[in-house]
DNA sequence: TGCAAAAGTTAGGCTCTCCTAACTAATGTG
DNA sequence: CACATTAGTTAGGAGAGCCTAACTTTTGCA
């Protein structure tokens, strides 16, 4: 007497219903869709354009046909505008729903972080995999037990709940001035490896950096990170894929400035 | 040039690899297998015979022809042995399996209610899509926070990482004898609603109650809980499904007593 | 012991997600 | 502007999970 209850697309398989389309906005998403969706905010976020699909491919590490397909799904669900062979945009659900998973994320790596004793470097995969278990009651109570942070371990901003991004102006390590200081803002928290190594150097959201030299044709960045001991100890050369992860905030920009 | 890794029967879709069929105990099993294997073992533990298709169907509320099916798949990966129109039993591999479900499962339970001020109603859903998302690091790493809790919210024993179940013996109360006194050690955490009206009568983990009446026919008991207000407060009438959820300790048997 | 009810299985489908092979459209460069 | 390169698509397939309808075993009991 149990009445199996014909579920939505919701995770495992299932069959039933007809032909859905329009995404009332309120249907729960599948894992690989919320997925799909926060990369396309980030891809259309880095670029200013619409999300190419080889991209999209890349970053969730999936081959483009599979992606084609997607789209076209996501496009029927209202997710997403597509126009073959042109890329995607985010409708404003499909945003709203892209930024609620960045919510999720960016406080689940905060609370294992602060609660949980995680190091920086593995929050993200563990993230990865919770953002689509976790209710929104566990992600209040997450978010609540850390005082609301603004940031995660890595610098990016947390949405708030009802999908605000307040997004604070930032730019490239790389792409700053030689001599020019600035406060580190974020680092990329894809690759492991690379946020121990710069953890290494004492850089995290906070430090201040001086860009010393910078040698030619995209090469290595000398920087001068603040901190305890001399000069020598706190002066590194890092790579451009290092430069390229460090975010700096962007320098105020004066009205009508020199 | 970053060779996407054919993933194993991971957790979405996927194709490729060829037939596996000895499960050499390491590879990760989908979040589905997980859910059968906790409940196969439950089973087997709560009647201690072989696990029947229906039984097994209800439990997971899924269509029995669909637990066929997947019997057979976990037969193939040697998680248990299947015979056609007998029940199935999980093989060693297959039951440590399911102990470290069971322990994730608990261990999750434990956190949110000792740590995230989750009323024990709410913990069970949580946990259910929770245990198949963390990783062995976060359940260890929950369990520390708590001081390597022995129980859960509800009373059940947490399984040692190695596997290793304390089996305290306990009885339903609705077996206990009328005027006899025991100790709840647990109640069944699968009903929310159950669980909270038991809370409301005071009965938890630890309260000592007493059987004053039981009517005929598998009626209610009526039973008397230890605490604080008057026999008349404490005094209340409980239906079967409630006196089936709530265990409690068993009489220590006392070698060739009266 | 015989047979109906209960338990379990097989057959055939469907969705979701992802894959490879093969093809087509867009692009940018001499 | 032709045309090779790159980006993206269609075609066809696979496996995990789940379903309903129809069939087969097992079992309890008159
Ligand atoms: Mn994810
Ligand atoms: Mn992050
Ligand atoms: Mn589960
Ligand atoms: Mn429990």
């Amino acid at each position: 007497m149990s009445a199996r209850k014909v579920a939505r697309p919701a995770e495992r398989g299932h069959s039933g219903g007809g032909a859905r389309h329009g995404a009332a906005d309120g249907e729960p998403l599948t894992g690989s869709v919320e997925d799909y969706l926060k990369a396309i905010y980030e891809l259309e976020e880095m670029t200013g354009l619409a999300a190419a699909t080889n991209a999209i491919a890349e970053r969730l590490d999936i081959a483009p046909p599979s992606v084609s397909g997607m789209l076209r799904r996501l496009a029927a669900l209202e997710l997403l505008s597509y126009e073959r062979y042109k890329g995607v945009s985010l409708t404003a659900s499909g945003r709203r729903a892209a930024l609620r998973m960045l919510r999720r994320h960016r406080v689940i790596e905060a609370y294992l972080a602060g609660e949980l004793g995680y190091p920086w470097d593995r929050v993200h995969a563990e993230a990865e995999r919770l953002e689509h278990a976790a209710s929104d009651e566990l992600i209040d109570r997450m978010a609540a037990a850390l005082g609301h942070p603004a940031h995660d371990p890595h610098g990016a901003p947390i949405p708030t709940r009802d999908g605000t991004l307040v997004m604070v102006p930032r730019q490239m390590l790389a792409e700053q001035a030689v001599g020019s200081r600035a406060r580190v803002a974020a680092v990329g928290d894809e690759d492991g490896e690379l946020l121990r190594y710069v953890a290494s150097l004492a850089i995290k959201p906070g430090t201040m950096v001086t860009v010393v030299a910078r040698a030619p044709f995209d090469g290595p960045l000398t920087v001068e990170v603040a901190g305890k001991g001399t000069k020598a100890q706190r002066t590194h050369v890092v790579g451009s894929t290092v430069a390229r992860a460090v975010m700096v905030d962007a320098p105020v920009k004066r009205k009508r400035s020199t």
